[in-house]
DNA sequence: CGCCGAGTTGAACTGAATCAAGAAACGTGG
DNA sequence: CCACGTTTCTTGATTCAGTTCAACTCGGCG
């Protein structure tokens, strides 16, 4: 739990009373590999923060063609936003790349620590932006980049995704086939 | 004014001081059809909520590829987020489609806003949520829709763009070529 | 009128998908 | 620790969605 509030504490300063009562709502999870965090269709209910283990979030459509959308690791959270945020069906799934440790905090009680705490709304506030940013570049490298481009780019600004994560789901990350992703490799090197 | 604060209380009850302060700090701003509101490379000053008026935002790689990021209408907020959130260069331009009126807060005025009022950081997390779900949903799309279904889904969700803004972009918007839209177009009608 | 940008249509091309098969790595049970 | 089966990754051949290049139509505006 330490690991959590040195990221809270990184963007804002809290209390000992706020401190207190956002320790309360964490409930920690032990979570097996392989084991689906969450089920596309279901609601999410809670965000979690990773204290370790690695998480895959990813789609499958009526075609059945799968496409992961986010890899998380430790010191982040683990959550589908979209449904969390709205409460409503999930339109994709969580699966646990490792054995993982998390921390959880329901969405009532997520509410209550916006309704009742000081900095609630603020560190609300600036984790969204920095996960919209995210998302904002992952659009921009989708529209204006071929496969090799963005291969590149997440190799330089996520080296640690290639060395954890198969490479057929970083082909799907990217938007192409493990085939395709395996000839982009061969090209660069 | 009235219909950014009729934004604001749909959102969060807000008092008559903080009401009065925000007030203060926005400044109307009237544009020409045409207008570049902001140019990639530069920092983005301000947020801007439109009174009437549509804009567009877009990027150009360096190979000259130009893709449309962003169409922003009446109602809503206009301006390169990921530049202002950080204050660093924008990726991107925004220019108005139609001679247009916003009312601007700047940066500096919205870190005052967020550590002064009541409601600013409540209301800053509930807008990027909103944005954020849709930038995830924008990533689902790119990723697991051909043109056509990316087409059919643009005129499905938001059918006032196809209603307002240029095919060739809207042609960028969906990633694809203004030649490819016209063969999509042909094709479903 | 004539010009110009937007949109359409056609033909050739290309990046990536698909289909298929083999090689390498991985996990599990003996 | 090895053997076997399974999954991942690679490579080749073919196909296809969407690009590129080029020409033409249309509508608005000087």
């Amino acid at each position: 739990m330490e690991s959590f509030f040195k990221l809270l504490t990184s963007i804002i300063e809290i209390n000992e009373t706020d401190r207190t009562f956002i320790a309360s709502m964490l409930k920690p999870k032990e979570i097996e590999k392989g084991t689906i965090l969450l089920n596309q269709g279901d609601v999410e209910k809670y965000v979690g923060f990773i204290e370790n283990g690695i998480f895959r979030h990813y789609s499958i459509n009526q075609n059945g063609k799968e496409v992961s959308l986010l890899f998380t690791f430790e010191n982040w959270f683990v959550g589908e936003l979209s449904s969390f945020l709205t409460q409503t069906p999930s339109y994709c799934f969580i699966e646990a790349l490792t054995e993982a440790k998390i921390w959880q905090l329901s969405y009532d009680n997520m509410q209550k620590v916006y309704a009742h705490t000081t900095v609630g709304n603020k560190f609300g506030r600036i984790m969204m932006e920095q996960v919209y940013i995210r998302k904002a570049e992952r659009e921009r490298n989708l529209l204006m980049m071929n496969a090799e481009e963005r291969y590149l780019d997440l190799i330089r600004q996520a080296p640690h995704i290639l060395q954890n994560i198969p490479l057929k789901y970083i082909a799907s990350y990217l938007g192409i086939t493990p085939q395709a992703l395996s000839r982009v490799r061969k090209n660069i090197n």
